[in-house]
This record gives C-alpha cells, structure tokens and sequence, in this order.
DNA sequence: TCCTTTTGTAAGCGGTGCTCACATATACGA
DNA sequence: TCGTATATGTGAGCACCGCTTACAAAAGGA
C-alpha cells in the first residue's frame, strides 16, 4: 500500500486514486474499474474522490492523461535509437505505438475511449495528445520534404497512417483478429507486417 | 408500442427486447442502453429478458446481430451497383462500411463492443461477421487473381484494409478526427480520401 | 489563539445487473 | 374435456454503482 500513514488527510488523494485506478485496470479488465473501488484501494471513503473528481470522467479522463504520457514516453524511448531517416522514425514511431498498446491492453482502452479528450478538465490529456501528434505529423512532413513519400497528399496519408494504426490496436482489443484468420500468437507479426505494407506502398520508388 | 396486446405471455419478447434496445440506441446513446430500460420499453418487468437472454452481454450479442445484419444489407445494397471490377468491389465495401457506421453510429458501437464476438451465444453474430469477411476476402482475391494489386502479400493487404477502415470508423466514434486536423464537417471525406489513398496505393501502376 | 477553508466520513438516493419464490398462461397427453 | 407439466412473466430483494449532503476533522492564516 503507497497509504502515506493513516492520517485524516490523505495528503495527495488525487494522486493516489489515479494510481490506484492505473493498478486496478493493470490487475483486471476496465470493467472492473468504479470509482468506489478506486476510493477503497486508496483506503478512503466512497465520497472522498468527488471532491478532487468532479465525475467518474473526470477521474478516467486523469486516469487517461496519466496513461497517455507513458504512451508518449515510450515511443519516444523506442525511437530515439530509429536513426534520422525520417520514414524509419514515422514506422517506428507506429511500432513502438502498436507494441505499447499490446503490452498495456487495458491503459490503452482507456486512452482511446469516446469523449475523453472533448472534457473541460482533460488539460492533461490533451497536451499529451498533442504532443503524439506533433511527433507523427513532424515525420511525415520530414519524410514528405525529404521527397521520399509518393503522393503529395499529406493529410490523407496522415490520417489512413493514424486510422490504420489505431485500428490495428483496437481491433485486437476489440478480439476482431482471430475472425480475420489470424493466429492468436501471431498479432503482433501481422500488425506489423500490415503496418510496413503501408510504409512501403506509400514510399516513393 | 409494438405491443401485440396486453397478455401475460408477451409472445415475442427476444425480438421484442432487440428492437427495444436497437430504438434506445438510436435515441441516445449506448450508456442509456440497460436491460431494465429495454424491459420497461417492452412493456414487461425487469426480472423478464433474463428469461430469454442470460445475461445483459448475451442481450447486447442479440442486438449486435441485429445491427450487423442490417450494416451487411445495407453494404450489399452499396455495393450491387458497383460493377464487376474485383478493387473497385472492394472499395465500395469499405466505402459503405463507413458511411453505415457514419450514419448508425450507436449500433456501430455496439457491433464493435469486446468480447461478444466470443460469446457462446452470439451465433447469429458469429454468422454475420463471416459473411462480411467472406465479402470482403472474395474481392480483395478475386482482383489479387486478376492481377490488379501490387504486393503479394493478400493477408497483409486484408489486415491492413481491415484495420484502416475499422480505424477510420473508430476513430469517429471515438472523436479523434479533431484533434488530427480533420474539420467535423469534413469527416466523411477525409476518411473516404484515406481509403482512396490506400486502395490506389496497393494497386499494379 | 480563533476562525475559515479544505478535505475526509457516513448515510442515503435512485439506478444497475441479476436471482428467486411465486403467479399465470399455454401445450399436450389421458 | 380435463389435468397437469412446462414455459413465461412478476415483484421483491441483494449487492453494487455514481453521486449528494450533512457533518467532522485537520490545516493554515489573522
């Protein structure tokens, strides 16, 4: 238990519900995740979190922001080493995004769900949000000025690349890959694959 | 009301329950989809839909079917006027894939949901999804047959044609285009741009 | 020190999924 | 036609949920 003592005031509730709900979704799946299960994890009362959350979203949408930065810090771990080819650093970038969405199933469902970013109190996530962004869009453009993409279509590529990827992670939430013929233990191979399939179809030859 | 009458024993009640909650869906949202709410819309106590349906997820697996029965209607309908050409098949099913998802997004969410596919009882679901993969392969095939697309690799190709359009649609849902530059207005055409995109990416030039 | 503000508690409201004893209607064999 | 077995709906109730509110305790400034 992080509990810093078993004094009136927590001291940093906030803090401590959002990691206890990161714990939670770690240990089951993000049905498993109420507010009031967050509250007794932290070893507080069932209305305690509604004076730093205003709603159950808010607390997902801090939950969420919390998720989303180490998201970023680990793309941004796995391509640091992706050398300076801008089109490597743009498939790196969406692999180490489809191997962190694999490895954290449920953060990522967090992430990804509906209406999240639109809350008032999301400031977190959005800055997260947009700093992902900013890093894609950065090596696609990078990638684009270098003359190494085929069309000049920029935005629709970055948005098939985003839809593409985020639809490779949600369908495996989701549990759509064993109906399109693909091996269980061969999701990550194929999700790849797909993605390097984009990459190549989109380079310039 | 689609009452048929005010007897004791309803009659139809699963249908009855289905179509409730397809009307609840389309009304609000998928958070205002319960099983008591159903139960109340067809008229009948809260304890009577676990006599037909198991359990709430065995009830969203029903109208799951429903709507994914209605979504391979309303593609097939899309796409009879498409023409013999096996990519240009192939695209209109993406195309009015989205553009159902578009129009029916609560029903689109609920098709989607985790897990149902799964279900042991989700049978009339199960035989849908095959039908649309069925569709979907025997076009991306049958222009891999005629030569008409650049890679070998036709799994690849299906995962990421798959993946892009189920992204494209989620990503709406989910309320991502936004916050990747993408005005609301112009939704629709951005994601049919990205498919173009896709699909004249992975055709023999 | 006193008093205000912040933060936690405990009880409670209406909602949920689900169960179970019971009531009722239908189906079917004698 | 009757009688009963079976299928189906009722209504109360359980545990849990998000959220509110009256109250209590701690923290901090005058």
């Amino acid at each position: 238990m992080a509990k810093s003592g078993d004094k009136y005031h927590h001291g940093n509730l906030p803090g401590a519900l959002v990691q206890a709900a990161l714990s939670i979704l770690d240990e089951g799946g993000a049905a498993d995740l109420s507010v009031r299960a967050a509250a007794r994890r932290a070893g507080v009362s069932s209305g305690a979190p509604f004076r730093h959350f205003a709603s159950r979203e808010a607390l997902l949408a801090a939950v969420a922001g919390e998720a989303l930065r180490r998201l970023r810090v680990g793309i941004e771990e796995a391509t640091a080493s992706a050398g300076e080819d801008p089109l490597a650093r743009y498939e790196a970038i969406g692999i180490a995004y489809l191997a962190w969405a694999f490895a954290n199933p449920t953060h990522f469902e967090i992430i990804s769900t509906r209406g999240l970013l639109d809350r008032e109190d999301a400031q977190g996530l959005r800055e997260e949000n947009g700093k992902l962004i900013e890093a894609t869009e950065q090596a696609l453009r990078d990638a684009a000025g270098a003359g190494r993409i085929e069309s000049r279509d920029v935005q629709s590529i970055l948005i098939a690349g985003r839809a593409l990827v985020y639809g490779l992670a949600r369908m495996r939430l989701d549990g759509h890959y064993p109906r399109w013929g693909v091996d269980p233990d061969a999701v990550d191979p194929a999700a790849a694959g797909a993605l390097r399939l984009f990459i190549e179809s989109i380079r310039r030859r």
